[in-house]
DNA sequence: CTAATGTCTTTCATTAATGAAAGACATACG
DNA sequence: CGTATGTCTTTCATTAATGAAAGACATTAG
């Protein structure tokens, strides 16, 4: 009667919480083998089969449910450890940082980032410029560069297409007038394009990208926007083909020191899926309107 | 906001209870370094002093104090596990093979190395022969000699020192009346010694070495006993000097392989401190009656 | 006061645990 | 029906955890 490790059970309960070995991993932050192997060793010292494994994932025996329902008690006192650990010295943070649109992106879809009993507030902060970590402004990064400091994590999420878009069914009288930010303000170059290339048909100037969006719908003009903006917004159309020069990567970035913290995984990790789900209509594949 | 290793809060609670890193280094089964960086770790990861230290032990801080008490309830729920566990496959057995005088003492001293709410079972067995725990046939066992087989594990505790002892105040008329086992059950050097050294003396014979003591004690004659058996006997008293060439050595021996599991462990060390605190009996150095 | 005991801490070689990648297999999809 | 996706498992090089021993320090005993 070897003594149990209590990481046994707490790999125990992630692994029939998610049913399966991938889910229980990524939610502990181990590999899979690991998980594997822990709960084969548990199995072994109980000296009864725990799961019934299979190729789509695990299932609680008789015996695992038995279990598995005297350590929601012990997961509970955990739970109220880690709240009584908070209230002591303050929830955590996470400071995200990233563009407009994708800001947008995860304002619109913020249940899929952060919800109430997550145990940390979430700090998001927009900025055109490229986040600065390296200075440890902020804990969670999206870039439109490959970051080079050897102190920061970044992880690819995909391309990044653009193209002009206006109020769909439109007048072609709009078809001229082009909507833009402000020359100091356009950084990205996205923003630049309309100054680049139909400066003379510009038509409104704000300050901030975020109201192209509110512009086109309205049918002020034409905006160059993201292609997951534009296309997913059932009020807008394209208005001309991908601008295949503006096509970007993009990447999470997080800072080495800190991308263990569990907010900060945790954070970054649905963010990769958020975008990650998002693919198409970020590589501008699923256009509202086919030309 | 790191999460924690459940294993974390296990050892906490072991040095919590055991007042200092030495005690739960012992009964968590891993050495006083691991458990003081796990402790360091935990501190460090909820960033609250836990424990006073000092070179006598560790003291809970307040912030520890609470934190044991909301960890109680997480022992509790391992409890109620093992529990389960047990009753589902039967409970353990410990196998404890050792000689007459061992086992003597160990049922002498059951409060010690057993009681009601162990949760396994203790099966002691006397052998005069050397334990075979080689063969799995025991799980802890006494040996007189320092065990060869790679497999076993084994810890010295202590002298074994043996005199002859007569019933106390006996008439001098028995002074030449022996105690003695059958030759063929004399294994043990102490057993041969008077069929080597007094045969011509021995005046009752028994197939069992346990009776040589209730004999003794009858005024039946005088036997050659381990000291720490004759010795804490008020009914008996030495009858001659220590018989030095009896004198040799006793080890505590478990299995490599099952020395891990934790009744074995816990018995084995029980087993320990119980022959240790009598060492100076055993060594004979504590002469009920001296020349 | 000195020695002895018991404690924690640190260091370093060793051991055990881990992750990445590849394999194997079932399921879902076109 | 074949392809693609997702899963678990296995292997092996790497990394992290560990234990033994020595050091440092306080306390106790003589």
């Amino acid at each position: 009667m070897k003594d149990i490790s209590w990481d046994a059970y707490q790999t125990f309960l992630a692994v029939a919480r998610h049913g399966g070995l991938t889910g229980a991993a990524q939610a502990s932050g181990v590999s899979p083998a690991t998980v594997g192997r822990r709960v084969l060793d548990l199995e072994q010292t109980i000296g009864r089969q725990l799961f019934l494994r299979s190729q789509t994932g695990y299932r609680l025996t008789a015996d695992g449910q038995a279990l598995f329902e005297q350590l929601q008690a012990m997961d509970a006192v955990v739970r109220r450890v880690e709240n009584w650990r908070q209230e002591a010295h303050g929830s955590a943070v996470v400071r995200l940082m990233a563009g407009t649109w994708v800001t947008w992106l995860v304002c619109e879809n913020i249940q899929a980032i952060w919800s109430e009993r997550d145990g940390f507030r979430l700090d998001m902060s927009v900025s055109e410029r490229r986040a600065t970590l390296a200075h440890r402004e902020s804990d969670v990064g999206v870039r439109a560069v490959m970051p080079e400091e050897p102190s920061l994590t970044s992880r690819h999420i995909g391309e990044v297409a653009y193209a002009a878009y206006r109020q769909r069914n439109a007048p072609d009288g709009l078809a001229a007038a082009w909507l833009a930010v402000s020359e100091d303000d356009a950084i990205s170059p996205y923003l630049r394009w309309p100054h680049e290339q139909v400066a003379a048909s510009i038509a409104v100037i704000v300050s901030r990208p975020r109201s192209l969006l509110d512009l086109a719908r309205a049918g002020a003009g034409q905006a160059v926007l993201p292609c997951f903006v534009g296309d997913l917004d059932p009020g807008l159309e394209r208005a001309g083909e991908e601008l295949k020069q503006l096509r970007h990567g993009q990447w999470i970035v997080t800072n080495s020191e800190d991308r263990h913290r569990r907010e900060i995984r945790t954070v970054s990790e649905r963010l990769y899926r958020l975008v990650k789900s998002h693919a198409d209509l970020f590589a501008g594949k699923r256009p509202s309107r086919s030309f």
